[in-house]
DNA sequence: TTGTAGGCGTTATCAC
DNA sequence: GTGATAACGCCTACAA
């Protein structure tokens, strides 16, 4: 019988290490010994104890041991509230590839969700400083923050990951997304294309701010003005891609002097976009070449297959993880605030020379 | 200064209780009683404490909590090793709509993955018996098994979502696959086609067996032979939904009796399915129509449109985790193993009469 | 190499 | 209404 002071009903709870100790024949401390560092103890007691445990169906009391210790062994990854998920698949990517990673380093893998409201900031601080989580990796821009406490200053390590948040002192993986869309508008300009459409996503987004830089950039280099680029949409999340690509159709078809070639910045919205111009009329890439961003494999399949430029997410996770476990067992260390993954362009054929070149031909 | 019996080398860790007893000049238990049922303390008590606990920044911690109540506040979500997702956003969507609706009620969420492996199965195991979790969702057909022990005696409030699996005693929410596939497949036999091309994910996979009776239900009810239906793929998994599509387009070239109307059991497959054979020349939905399943929001925009399945995600994960939480308050209470949400047929411009009909219009 | 014992931070019971 | 106190299950410093 056990003693129940002070202790409410329960319903039977499995076996304790008190338990397979008594079957051992040995003393609690010996068991959590054999079991966390088998080294330290005696081969065959080990051996005793173990079979012990496996005819039980022993398994240690995780919340037992992280108030013990005084750490856990979960990580949370915080989730912007209004989630972009397109046709690109980046979430579960990240997911997939963060979890696989904490998974080997022994870890598991909570979801946090941050929305606008007070509320979902309140529930995350919760999670850092109740030492539910032993560290976060973000993928919105903001910290949680809310009635004196804040993320930043609760000694939880934390990398930010998409978004660069050096600035705030996080730690944070990135693409060259600047780098690449210079690239691939350079590619346009070399082609022969001199006035430019670009679809934003919302304005002064981290994104955006970077891909518009990136057009602007190569623009410059090319001894082009800045005015040979018309933006539209800014004003829509990610999320809303599908339709920032309709605005953007719309915005094209009242332009008088005419774009040969978009720059969108999601596959979302080149997909919709595209098929808007087509129902216009318009022939890609003949009359409009496409350049997307987000490497969508569905991008393959569309009519013209889209070019556009891939984020590795995979390889983002592994090093997100990488440098949170880092973080998390060597604190005195100082990590490297701006770690950058090459992104790629994926060329299909949305993208070609502009008409007017192709037809006379004397440039 | 804290003694330190016993106990391992720590950083700081926050405030605690007792700092919140302390500052406001009453009892620890007092404080518990403040925090958690502030009715059964004086109003004016109450407010001291609050105050304390605010001005401290305190903020109760979830694993002394839990080991004390034996009860944990997370639930996993299981989801295959394997996991599928094109461009369908089930996964997101899931995640989503069920980590919204356990915030509602004050639980959190946590990934765990299922792959083929004995160590992941492991992992969930430990979850399960180690109290880490109160309850879990599964995503997967299999249910973690290995060495004696098994999801299915954990005492593990479960619940199986888009699978069905009732039969196994765990309650399940589902679509009507079956039902939406039948009469999907009946609006075409009444258009006028009377030949079929079935795109199939994995062969004997829950969904191909209910969504493949559907087309044969539907036959049968017009009076039509089983044999009007061709079946393609089957051996590779919903992940390479693509794959399946472009493997679905060869062998419907090598077919001498042209089928007019194709289902797809993924918006994937669908989308490469299309895009390979309107390269072959055909035309959509002229020469062939198109049904597909997952409601992919990217449907609305390939051309031509596509006619796709709907599943309401949303929904599905509210309700599960309605009867989560209702098996974990009220164990006592059996729960309704087999519950069905309404999948929706999207109706787009992939389908249309067969040509033969629209040509020689005398039947 | 093994056993003893104290305590991680909280909550529930009991007594006042 | 409030305070003292004993657990929850495990780990680790220390003694043997």
């Amino acid at each position: 019988m056990r003693k129940n002071k002070g202790m409410p009903m329960e319903e039977q709870s499995g076996p304790l290490m008190a338990d397979v100790a008594r079957l051992a024949g040995v003393a609690i401390s010996t068991v959590s010994r054999a079991l966390a560092n088998p080294g330290r103890v005696n081969e065959k007691t080990r051996a005793r104890i173990d079979a012990a445990a496996k005819k039980l169906g022993y398994t240690p009391n995780a919340m037992a041991r992280g108030l013990r210790v005084g750490k856990s062994n979960t990580i949370m990854i915080i989730l912007p509230g209004s989630l972009y998920y397109g046709v690109s698949q980046v979430i579960p990517q990240v997911l997939q590839s963060i979890n696989k990673a904490l998974l080997q380093n022994g870890y598991n893998l909570m979801i946090a969700n941050l929305g606008r409201d007070a509320e979902s900031e309140r529930h995350i601080l919760d999670l850092a400083f109740g030492g539910t989580v032993r560290g976060a990796i973000i993928l919105s821009s903001k910290l949680p923050e809310v009635d004196g406490r804040s993320l930043a200053n609760a000694g939880l390590p934390t990398i930010s990951m998409l978004l660069d948040m050096s600035d705030a002192g996080v730690p944070s993986v990135v693409t060259n997304d600047r780098e690449a869309v210079r690239d691939a508008t350079a590619d346009l300009i070399h082609l022969g294309h001199r006035r430019f459409l670009y679809l934003a996503g919302p304005e002064n987004n981290y994104h955006d701010l970077e891909r518009f830089s990136g057009v602007v950039e190569a623009l410059q280099e090319a001894g082009l003005s800045e005015s040979a680029v018309v933006r539209s949409g800014g004003n829509l999340d990610y999320q809303h891609g599908f339709d920032i690509g309709l605005q953007a159709a719309s915005d094209f078809a009242a332009l008088a002097d005419k774009p040969t070639a978009a720059i969108a910045t999601s596959d979302d919205m080149a997909i919709s976009f595209m098929s808007r111009v087509q129902r216009m009329g318009l022939s890609i890439p003949g009359g409009l070449s496409i350049v997307s961003f987000d490497g969508s494999p569905v991008c393959a399949f569309c009519s013209p297959p889209l070019s556009t430029i891939e984020q590795p997410m995979e390889e983002m996770g592994q090093m997100a993880v990488a440098i949170l476990m880092a973080a998390i067992d060597r604190p005195e260390q100082k990590p490297e605030m701006r770690n950058v993954i090459r992104s790629r362009l994926i060329q299909r054929e949305s993208v070609a020379a502009p008409v007017w070149l192709l037809a006379n031909n004397f440039n």
